[in-house]
DNA sequence: ATCTACATACTTGTATGGCAGTGCGCAAGT
DNA sequence: ACTTGCGCACTGCCATACAAGTATGTAGAT
């Protein structure tokens, strides 16, 4: 049976928004679901393999089956819910293929954005990064939530400075997969060193120095590859597609 | 009113599948729906800005709106529809920086996928590529439809090759994009420049340099914004976004 | 002539009922 | 003890009915 407990704040993009659990009666009953479903798979609140039906997420939220299902088809097409007809609905394990294919998607593309924008960096641009490098060294250890927003500003911001506004949109379905591992190790994240991987790839901005932002943003987005070993031996039963891991 | 004329092949990912616009009544009827609604929405069957209103698709087909529906649904998370609220749904006009964006990134992904490859190449993908070639030379002028076909199979091999057989599936969303615009253009392409840029691209592979095999690349998906502004020129209505065009 | 109010014909959103396929347990036969 | 067959409870899929918001055209009042 699934059970539901309130957890104010989940995932870094949705942190802003209050009620993240709970239905605003006045707006349509299916995006919201959507977006509840999706945190709770995010955050594993809905555990790996567990089995969700429509009927039950109807009646613990007080909805027909209709926006439900809705809200469900959009996650299958997110990778994150498996439908098996007339037999019943599952989230999906973390496919670790997935998850690393995803982690090279966003490898090349954010490498390429970091080369575009440290082509011709603007001097509000860098006020902007060095005030968000700031707010991130003071940023608590504890509170990793919140570091993972800032952490997903810092990168949006690159996207945007290099006129890039809709690439976010299309790296969406690639972080779930790796936010999806990001929230397994959550407290102990190294966030140290990701702000100094942070300090360094603004430097090579401000230097204009293309080639070195480029191999720096790299090097920071393969993080997530050292600590992949020690999550997956964690949690086996969250992963799925384990054998992949020759690359 | 809607039209429905059939159309055998449409598409390049779906154009081996027999029967793309009539339901077959043993399948889903929504995941169906899906793929065909898609597909004219792609070809400009169902012309940018058009409206479709569940009910006369559910009459055109003879089913219900509920799969209409979510088929739809699934539409509007791929950028090609529009639901607006007690409103009526519409095709999405082709957003301009929707496209320019997502070349970017499929640059971006693909570059870094044949240097992998040119990394290390092996004798059987050589001769896979050489085979593929031959087959592109061949393709008659005047079916465009089935070099697109060959074209993405050359893509997609190189996906594979490199190991990542998922990032396919997460670049569908920008080459939807893509495609709305290829098949404006269509009959026309340049085919044979296409190809020299194929064949340019795998003799890179083969003398294993990956630097130059990645030029090679990010100039060939770069040929899209050659016709870019004579396609907007003829289709200025099909397009949205379109004072985007500084990039 | 102009404006307002309302009736009406649309639209999408939600709820509900019936259908068909699936899996599991139990019971009967081997 | 093992296998086989049936029944039942469960699932998601689809059709239908109802609800609620929106645009439009028209009749009436000003």
């Amino acid at each position: 049976m699934l059970r539901f407990y309130v957890i104010k704040q989940v995932g870094a993009r949705t942190l802003t928004q209050a009620n993240q659990w709970q239905l605003d009666p006045l707006l349509a009953v299916s995006p919201q679901l959507r977006r509840i479903l999706r945190a709770r798979i995010i955050c594993h609140d809905l555990k790996p393999a567990g089995s969700i039906s429509e009927t039950d997420l109807g009646k613990m939220y007080n909805v027909s089956r209709q926006p439900v299902r809705e809200a469900l088809i959009t996650l299958v097409n997110e990778g994150l819910v498996e439908i098996r007809p007339q037999r019943g609905t599952f989230v999906k394990r973390i496919d670790l293929e997935s998850v690393l294919n995803g982690r090279f998607v966003r490898e090349a593309v954010e490498a390429d954005i970091v080369a575009k924008v440290a082509k011709r960096p603007s001097a509000t641009l860098m006020a902007d990064l060095r005030a968000q490098l700031k707010a991130q060294r003071l940023c608590k250890k504890g509170s990793a939530n919140h570091f993972i927003e800032l952490d997903e500003h810092f990168h949006h911001t690159l996207a945007d400075a290099a006129g890039m506004h809709k690439v976010w949109d299309f790296l969406e379905s690639t972080k779930l997969q790796m936010d999806r591992v990001r929230f397994i190790t959550f407290e102990e994240f190294p966030t140290q060193t990701l702000i100094q991987q942070h300090e360094v790839i603004v430097d090579c901005i401000e230097s204009a120095s293309p080639a070195r932002a480029q191999t720096a943003m790299r090097k920071h987005l393969r993080e997530i590859l050292a600590v992949l070993p020690e999550v997956l031996a964690r949690y086996p039963d969250y992963f799925d597609n384990v054998e992949a891991m020759q690359s």
